[in-house]
Parts: C-alpha cells; structure tokens; sequence
DNA sequence: TGCGCCATGTCAGAAGTCTGACATAGAGTC
DNA sequence: GACTCTATGTCAGACTTCTGACATGGCGCA
C-alpha cells in the first residue's frame, strides 16, 4: 500500500474525527434496516428525552442547522412520527412532540443504538469512561470559548 | 427556553459527537477565509505527510467514501493543487502529490488548524492529552472489532 | 493457463446538508 | 408607543456526500 512514515494518528484532533467517524458508521449500520439515518434517531431522540423542543432546539441538539431540521421535521411530521399542533404555538415557536407511532419507531432504535455505544466502551473502567467525559466536555468548552455565539450551525 | 429534566449530555456517544462537531465547525470557520473545507485541507494535509497515497487510501484516510473523494480529487487536480501524472500509475492504482502550490496553500490551512487543536486542548496536561488519545484508541478499535472490513467508507 | 475474488478508479443519479434570504415575534431601550 | 436587536420558522437553490453500477487490474489457487 503505503508508506507509514510520519505517524497522523497522533493528533487528538484526528484521532477524534476518527472515533466520531467509526461511531458514526457503525450508528448508521444498525440503523439502515429500520429506515432511519442518525439525524433522523437524533431527532426521534431528542424529543423523547425533552419533549416539546422546538425546531431550532433540535438543530442544535443534533448539530445541524435549523433548515437541515426543518426538512427533516416536514418528513417525520408527513410520516405521522412527529407531531407539531399549531395550537401549542408559542410565539414563533412550534414545539414538536413524538406520536406514538414515533415512540414505538424510536424503541428499536434506541435498543440498537445502546448496544453500539455499549460495545464501544467495552473494556473501559467506569473510572476511564468518566475520564473520557471530562476530558470531552473541556474540549468542548474550549472551542467554544472565544466564540463569538452567532455561528450556524 | 425547555426544560432540563433528563441530561443527554452524559453519554460518551453524544459528548464524542458534540466535541467532534465542535472542532469541524471551529476548523470550518479558519478554513472558510482561505477557500478551503475540512475534507479539502485533510486530503492536503494527508498528501503532504504521506505523499503518493491514492485515491482510496485518501478517502479512508480523510474518513469519506472513494467515490466522494474522486469529486474533491478531480477539483483539487483542475486547480493545480494536486497532480496525479498518468506515467506514476501502477496497475489501476493512481498516486497522488502536491504540486508547489498545493504546498503552499497548505502551509496556512495547516497554521489555523493547529491553533484550533492548540485551543482545543488548553488547559490540559500532558497526561491528559495521552490519555485522551488512550481512550479514543479504545474506542475506535472496540467500534471496528465485530466488522465484516467491507464497509463504505 | 484459466478462474474466482477483491480492490481500485470512475461515472451517474439520489439524498442530505448547507448558504442565503425573507417575514415575523418577543425583549429590551429610548 | 417606536425603535433596534435577536431568535425563530420557512422557502429556494447550490453544494457535498452518498449509493449504485460498471470496467479494469492484481493475486491466489486449481
């Protein structure tokens, strides 16, 4: 193949790509024979644990922009997954609620997703997978911290 | 805004997400001023460090499929970025180099990018950092484990 | 030699996401 | 009240990436 002089694999940067990649293959591996992709569980996701979110809150819990999950929330709303009365409104705001239909949908894909997770953390103590989280959440607060607040998504 | 009953935000999966999604989009934002996106300065940045890599192991490399990275190539190539002569090939496979302004283009993208990682890990020690890259390796591999290996990308 | 098998390069079309734009609603200020 | 500012929902078009498909080249094995 090819040479493996100088080593990539040593940037956290990189390496973080990389396990967000494989994780990300991995979702939509168990996901694809359900019909969903991973925004799509995201969303599902989301609106189980927080129900009422808006759109826009949804974009931001799944890291796309508000018109990514708009057209998404049009298609899971005409497939009776979602609902947003127009009574609920809030000002501008359409707060989304899962049907039941969405709730049963959501249950095999939860399942699915846990267990991915779960083998990803196989072989990690409890003591190193907390580790991972504060080490996770201070790269996050990191980037964000010089952060102007106005960026999309 | 919405309440905070349940906290998504302690699954190792979300935070992985959240961190990776913040660096692309910090990446983006130094990208954005030079002309360059993310996959885009990864394919220069991979060329740069392992020359005569090939489509394919761009693509695996820059965690995207070959096909996708086919589209960027043929760009990168029609802006004199990359060259890939036809006298290089060797049976189908076709290796890849920077041309000099393909290396000078790289030289800021690979500056800002270094100082998103520099800010990215602020505030943590030199243990922490080879511990990050201890846990993400576990990941990764805990996620490729149980793999067939004939998965796009 | 001939065969199956796998990886590669490439084309074409589909799907997902993004950028840009507009109108509107609420909060704060004067 | 009038104003500005920010956030939201939504539409339209462009771009990126993916899926599917095909032909080709190297490799191992009968």
């Amino acid at each position: 193949m090819a040479q493996d002089g100088v080593d990539l694999e040593t940037s956290v940067g990189y390496l973080l790509k990389e396990a967000a990649s494989a994780l990300r293959a991995e979702m939509e591996a168990v996901l694809r024979p359900l019909g969903m992709t991973v925004t799509h569980y995201s969303c599902l996701e989301l609106l189980a644990q927080r129900p009422g979110l808006s759109n826009s809150e949804l974009a931001r819990g799944a890291f796309v922009t508000r018109q990514s999950m708009n057209v998404l929330l049009q298609a899971l709303e005409r497939d009776g997954v979602v609902s947003r009365p127009v009574e609920g409104r809030v000002g501008k705001v359409l707060p989304a609620r899962l049907t039941e239909r969405g709730r049963r949908s959501l249950a095999q894909a939860s399942a699915a997703v846990r267990s991915v997770e779960v083998r990803m953390l196989f072989g990690m103590t409890e003591e190193e997978q907390s580790g991972a989280r504060r080490l996770l959440r201070s790269m996050i607060a990191s980037l964000r911290e010089a952060d102007d607040g106005g960026r999309q998504p």
